[in-house]
DNA sequence: CGTCTTTGACCCGCGC
DNA sequence: GCGCGGGTCAAAGACG
């Protein structure tokens, strides 16, 4: 369906990082079969926001990016997903409550994007890829003593999520998960981001 | 004062 | 039908 890498990666690489992280990206079909492959990527940085960075992640040179598709009983929704307008299935809206942002209609099939989810190992649990994100939730996740966060573009009409999410069984494994594609272009560069997108062209499987 | 995070409540899907 | 787990909302607070 969408396999243009390219749309995900607005802004070119460039060559003049000279910091010194590595990737390597594995395809990590866990689960069950019917594997799509895309690509989505998050860079190492600071985001001096909010998160724990005390921790320099200076230190953290190594970057372990691990890349899969997030199955998450996606193949049949990605099959309904064009015949959607025809299916009246449940006349619920999104989310809690009163007011939601995509204005479903009344027997509107709720539509799920396809999720890229990577495992970066990183001291930091918030990885600046160049978009500004905003919080909008925090849950506990079974199974996991680190909660899930999620995140949603700032920018207006861009509908992009991700959720972060660090690993139990590993604490330097930041797993995070990104949903729908930007609609504008990258609000920053950094170094760091910009050679992650270089090695990443070396690996993504055109 | 504007922006962002925190956090409890709410909703929904799904398995039993 | 019920309970659980995941996902989202929105008010309140923190922070620059």
């Amino acid at each position: 369906m969408d396999n243009n890498y390219s749309m995900l990666f607005p802004c070119p690489p460039s060559s003049s990082s000279t910091s010194s992280y590595q990737i390597s990206i594995s395809n990590n079909n866990n689960d069950n079969s019917n594997q799509q492959q895309h690509g989505f990527i998050s860079g190492l940085n600071n985001n001096n926001n909010n998160n724990n960075n005390g921790q320099s992640s200076n230190n953290s040179a190594f970057l372990d990016l691990k890349f899969h598709e997030q199955q998450l009983k996606r193949s049949e929704e990605d099959k309904e997903e064009e015949e959607d307008e025809r299916i009246n299935v449940s006349d619920h809206q999104l989310g809690g409550g009163s007011s939601s942002s995509s204005n479903k209609k009344k027997g509107e099939k709720k539509v799920r994007k396809p999720r890229y989810a990577f495992q970066t190992r990183s001291q930091v649990d918030i990885l600046d890829d160049g978009y500004r994100w905003r919080k909008y939730g925090q849950k506990a996740v079974k199974n996991n003593k680190f909660p899930r966060s999620y995140y949603r573009c700032t920018h207006q009409g861009c509908n992009v999520k991700k959720q972060v999410q660090r690993l139990t069984k590993d604490e330097g494994i930041v797993v995070t998960t990104y949903e729908g594609v930007h609609t504008h272009p990258i609000e920053k560069t950094t170094d760091n981001f910009e050679h992650i997108l270089s090695q990443m062209q070396i690996y993504t499987p055109f």
